[in-house]
DNA sequence: ACCCGATCGTCAGTATACTCACGAAGTCGT
DNA sequence: ACGACTTCGTGAGTATACTGACGATCGGGT
């Protein structure tokens, strides 16, 4: 009687859990989902946190930069200004310099808001890490920070920060 | 003289490579690149290989059955299903038993495309670890599938393969 | 037999995230 | 001054991934 879970014609035996791959992605979901519920009451994403947060640290950033900040296509980059700026909370200046540039300045709605987000996500992070014990946790960072540094290249927006 | 960096007003010192959440979406989106990359020739996205490999194995599975294999909500996996099967690499079924679901199978080109597709996500998936050097690849597996294991409830679709 | 609640799939809406192509604008060589 | 090349932002197109709502269907209780 074969294993009624394996086809038995010839089905590679592939065992997802085992897959880097495909555990990333579903931590990649935990992750949102821990900051989306975190943060319920402030209607930001994780992505918008991250750009928003970058362009309160360095003002006057231009897309490109951000992009290269947060680690993001410039195109998506676009999409989430444009979600943050009708929202009040960034806004696009034009360079009197470089008339391509649009330049990005956090309002001070943006920073409030951020304020206010803040401890929301730090709480989201330790959920994320919670089932390990903490000398795992500061191992997972570690390695998490070498294979992004180590694969960087190898997305389409690698990071400069 | 304050560092150019952080906004002198309040600006929280938030460092977005200290956050797990931040990394875990930068690895992900690696994770992708990596996949694509190396099954170029095949036009199989991670998902759609997972959901085909998920139905190759478990033949005549309905789809809110797969969602949980591969930890999609049931609308994606819809699109996911469409897509596979417009390419006919997989056929819907309507059940005579229950009127409601639509069972999935692999047709035979969808396995023949699945056994050429393994060995590149393999490469890919050595590729994603490749930063680390071979004892540390286990312990980022095992903290993986613990964080994932531990945080199942959290996301919509929790997993239960 | 019939209603009630639960379940399966789908749909509309929103938000990442990518590719490729484009126009506008800058820079540099000649 | 002019053309070649590059760079910045945007747009269309595609694919996850979620929420919330819906119709169709099934099951159990009365």
């Amino acid at each position: 009687m074969p294993d009624p879970t394996v086809d038995q014609a010839s089905t590679p035996a592939v065992d997802l859990t085992e897959m880097p791959g495909h555990l990333i992605r579903r931590l990649q979901q935990i992750a949102v989902a821990a900051f989306l519920q975190e943060s319920e009451a402030f209607g930001l994403t994780p992505v918008q946190f991250a750009a928003l947060q970058a362009v309160a640290v360095q003002p006057r950033v231009d897309q490109r930069t951000l992009a290269g900040l947060v680690g993001l296509d410039t195109s998506t980059v676009a999409g989430v200004v444009d979600r943050l700026e009708a929202r009040g909370l960034l806004q696009r200046q034009a360079s009197t310099e470089d008339r391509r540039v649009r330049l990005l300045v956090a309002t001070e709605q943006g920073q409030r808001l951020l304020a206010d987000v803040v401890p929301a996500m730090l709480r989201a992070q330790e959920r994320i890490l919670e089932p390990l014990c903490p000398a795992d946790r500061a191992e997972f960072m570690r390695m998490l920070r070498g294979l992004v540094a180590g694969n960087n290249a190898l997305s389409r927006a690698p990071t400069q920060g």
